[in-house]
DNA sequence: CATGAATGAGCGTTCATTCAT
DNA sequence: TATGAATGAACGCTCATTCAT
């Protein structure tokens, strides 16, 4: 009857989370077009034909990265909404990003290597798509709550501070001040209730 | 310079101008590891021979289309250099910024496409690492005269949202509000003299 | 043979049927370079391993089912040997070929898709030239007792006839009129009987 | 200005002749699937890149072979049209078929391994099919006009008998009266002119 | 200055086969 | 007996780069 199911399931699982830790690791570095398979499979210590039987492609490697990803993400997102106030759901919201950011720095840096090649995104694209969307209309939903005047416009500012922190984290995170930066973009964007001049110390 | 030289030299440069402006556009669309040499040749209407004449490697050419642009950057900052007030001069960096960027779409979403791949930066780190590395310290410096409390910190979250607009707009143009974006970063950083409420309309 | 060894020879069978089965719907659909043994196993319902047990190669899958269908040319060899006359013996023959190949077209697909790679053929070489001699020299002697003059020739003559005819039904059964075919086959070569000789120059 | 036009000429052609050569030898041998076309450059002489320079892909090599033989049997076609009698024209058909054959075993060898599977002829398919139907109408015509009561059936039969013919004598050159079936074949199907029906019922 | 024929390492992927259980 | 995880050589194909002319 051949090796016992779980025995089976567990050799399985060991071989794709070694295959899958290799191949964030090399995209991350590498960019995705600048890692080969081999690369992935033979950091991992399989062979390219094992890799293959759980991914058919150099893509799917790819898609179960983002996979993994998107499900923290709206982990966080849940959590947030949970909040009481307004302001504290947008506390949540970025704080729990750059815990995100700061736990996964791997696949971020992956993630934001990717994101303007129309061909690798593609499959990946409408998800992709999708999630932006949602994050932007969830943002400016809890900045409308939370009392401001121009919530879309406000949310795409708020969802560009937190990209472009995030990347430049990703970048070279040697020295920069995360922490700091999240407390003023939090301060920032949940001041409209008191009135109170969000920029000022 | 003779005659024949003077020629020599409209053609090379006409040439030249030729395989930068069909390297951009391939390397924007189908990203720098997605492109051929050959394509980029044919595309200018070279051989490749020719192409290699002028550009020695691949990364070449995607090191002077940086050069060329990091020279538009460069007369921006010199402009807002040349401005009366503190807050102008912010006010005409972060104008500027967008200008550029709508100016040469392509550019930035090559660039951003890029940067985040160290082994196609190579040999473009270096210079990219100083010029982010200026802009921060300029920006600094300006936020610094403009009255800010914390101007390394407003720096970097100035340097974050320009960046995080810049690739949200270069990735799906059409209905982004850069205009009014502008305006309110714009007001965001140049507020600290009298003591306004920034995100009030 | 205790029971369970009856079983399990049972099952062997069983199995091996199915593996062969599908063998030769792949094989003449796909070609057999194009039939990868992992599709015949599946299609089979066995593991790749246990299809292995069974055919320790490739090729011993095709040899197996060459074997197959040589036994029911060499049943009907035999059973046109039994026929009463030359001339009956010849028409058996002719009008069992192409039963056979209306029986089994799949087979005969494979069959003339594969003999012209000697890679493929490899070991079933020696067998293939054994049996077409055979055919060829049953086929001359019924032909001598039929009266034919150059029976060899003639041999020759019929037997590619019946292989082109075959070729060209096995490559677009739809619409050919093998019965009207056979008929006139049968009738060119039993008529030397009457010594009209209507081949003769 | 490159190398003269005339010279690349002769350059490109002469090793777009031994790349063709290469493929016919290894193709007829080993057949399309058994041959991979690192053999085929090797054998040629040159490097993969530059096969791929002049042939795109695998299948367009076999494209450039058959193309090359097309000719080679629509020009017999023409001579054979252009005979005096009924007769002749058939005569001339069949001995220049066998002609074609001898002096070009090597691709009839490929052509009949390849002609059963269907991926590799994708492509090749239309023509083929088209060539074939044209074959056999042609055959009718002249058959009708010589005399047969039955052409249709006939022409099948008579281009069955070339092909298998055609076939054996690819199979096993040595030794096979390629002649002497020959004048058999063209006998056996010219006599309809003296109104003896040697093949009537 | 200009051409494009030529190279060969490397890519993503497949697949016959082995073997621990 | 039966399984399917695992292997690795080989495949078709691409592409940055060189060089004789």
């Amino acid at each position: 009857m051949g090796r016992s199911a779980r025995l089976n399931k567990q050799m399985r699982d060991a071989s794709t989370r070694r295959i899958l830790k290799a191949a964030l690791r090399h995209f991350a570095t590498h960019g995705y077009a600048g890692t080969s398979v081999r690369m992935i499979a033979r950091s991992a210590g399989v062979s390219v034909g094992l890799l293959y039987n759980y991914f058919p492609t150099k893509a799917d490697l790819l898609g179960a990265l983002f996979e993994e990803s998107m499900r923290d993400v709206q982990a966080s997102f849940a959590s947030a909404d949970a909040a009481a106030t307004p302001s504290e759901r947008i506390e949540r919201l970025v704080r729990s990003a750059f815990e995100i950011l700061e736990k996964n720095r791997d696949f971020w840096r992956l993630s934001y290597g990717v994101r303007m090649q129309p061909a690798v995104v593609t499959g990946l694209g409408k998800r992709l798509e999708m999630w932006t969307a949602t994050i932007q209309s969830t943002l400016g939903r809890y900045l409308r709550e939370a009392g401001s005047r121009q919530p879309e416009l406000d949310a795409a500012l708020l969802f560009a501070l937190i990209d472009g922190v995030s990347q430049h984290y990703v970048l070279d995170p040697r020295g920069y001040p995360l922490a700091e930066v999240a407390d003023r973009i939090v301060a920032l964007f949940t001041r409209y209730v008191d009135s109170t001049a969000p920029d000022s110390t």
